[in-house]
DNA sequence: TATTGTCTGACTGTCGACAGTTGACTTTAT
DNA sequence: ATAAAGTCAACTGTCGACAGTCAGACAATA
């Protein structure tokens, strides 16, 4: 399409073909396993093949997507080993920022946990839960940002991508959005309070309880696409 | 030259091209903040620019490179700054991974643990200084590869990648094999004594001996080249 | 019938040429 | 002398065409 390069404008197609191949995983066009077709893409956005193949590559670096040499590239499938792992290391990475978090005690993190935390009570139960989810991460990333090191940033940059390659593949978070406001608020207190050790099992319980349901809904949702692959 | 095409055989240029990029800058042919240029590469190399351009996007997304849209590719600029952060994370990482590891207590970790030491022990005071920081990087990974979860050896991966570069740019761990072997091999012992605690403080205080030795030979260096510049 | 070999279509990998951007240099007017 | 505008060379970004590879269909053989 025309308008597509339009968008593009300043950046570079590359990027832009990249942002709309990894919306496409993370809103579930394209489905586990399935291979994405280089002139396919390149033909349904007006661009160049070399171009989509770049763009390729960083969502391969971003662990979207699996290449197999001349055969292809596949979005990648989730299984209940990978979540176990992400939310393992999400505990860790995550409770190490709080640590740095609190030792920094920068008023600027503290505002924007506060003010994402208004959006968390903001939100109605009848609104988009992938909205939700998304506040929910922002969230998260808000903690790793306090603690200021870019490294741990660009590390959880990528089990972020993970975990909602997790969310994209049907499997899903739910609480109500008034336990996710309590449990996060909650965090947030204690982050407010200095107390680093109550932040870190508070955080810790809660992406326990995160993971718990994601493996549950994971199991449900395998079953229903065995018995559907069967029909 | 022509040899190169053929070392590709069955891999993809792009992908070859990747690993001697990342020599060069790991042996210091390349400088930090060296602008890369595609078009001499691919001459370099016999191989097409695009082919080069997919390379380096694999360089940058591993961290050992910079890109700006436009303007070019520069090899990334160790600080000091960045030196404590590696570290700080290596210590979460690899602390989480001794824990998992001796959790798993496999067999196989253990032997390979324990030839790895042997390795150290044959090393001599004469022998080549980077093959020691290999075989150090190695016994690390091996710990970490312990712990049997992807995910976790996947983001460790990318923090090697920064203690490479940082080991590349002329800052140096100046400890006597024995001291080398001495450490890593407490550590070992503490593993198969299933005491995570007291192999968990002792890769700390290496991993710290290490940043620190980094930290002041960074120092020195950026001396040297500052009174260099000048010269 | 089972197995092996060939063929074919669809796909990925690679290339060389062209278009667009940037920053430094030169020109020009005040 | 200085600052704005114009020019140019050296890059990077993008493209379309060609070469190489793979998996499955199909036919030949024992």
């Amino acid at each position: 399409m025309a308008t597509f390069a339009a968008i593009a404008d300043q950046n570079r197609l590359r990027d832009v073909a990249a942002g709309a191949i990894r919306n496409a995983i993370i809103s579930g066009q394209l489905r586990a396993g399935e291979q994405v077709n280089q002139a396919h893409v390149a033909e349904q956005f007006g661009i160049s093949r070399g171009s989509v193949r770049e763009a390729l590559a960083t969502l391969v670096d971003e662990g979207f997507i699996d290449n197999i040499p001349y055969k292809g590239t596949y979005v990648k499938r989730v299984d209940p080993t990978l979540i176990r792992e992400l939310y393992d290391i999400r505990r860790v990475l995550e409770s190490y920022a709080i640590d740095r978090l609190v030792t920094r005690n920068n008023a600027e993190t503290r505002n924007a946990l506060r003010s994402k935390l208004e959006e968390f009570q903001a939100f109605k139960p009848g609104d988009d839960r992938a909205i939700a989810v998304q506040h929910d991460l922002e969230f998260h990333r808000l903690i790793v940002k306090g603690a200021q090191q870019g490294v741990l940033l660009d590390l959880w940059r990528s089990v972020e991508a993970g975990i909602k390659l997790c969310l994209a593949q049907g499997h899903r978070l739910d609480k109500t959005p008034a336990e996710r406001f309590a449990e996060h608020s909650a965090i947030y207190a204690a982050i407010i309070n200095e107390d680093v050790a109550k932040a870190q099992t508070l955080l810790i319980a809660h992406l326990q309880g995160a993971e718990s349901d994601i493996l549950a809904s994971y199991a449900d949702g395998s079953q229903q696409r065995q018995s559907g692959a069967v029909a």
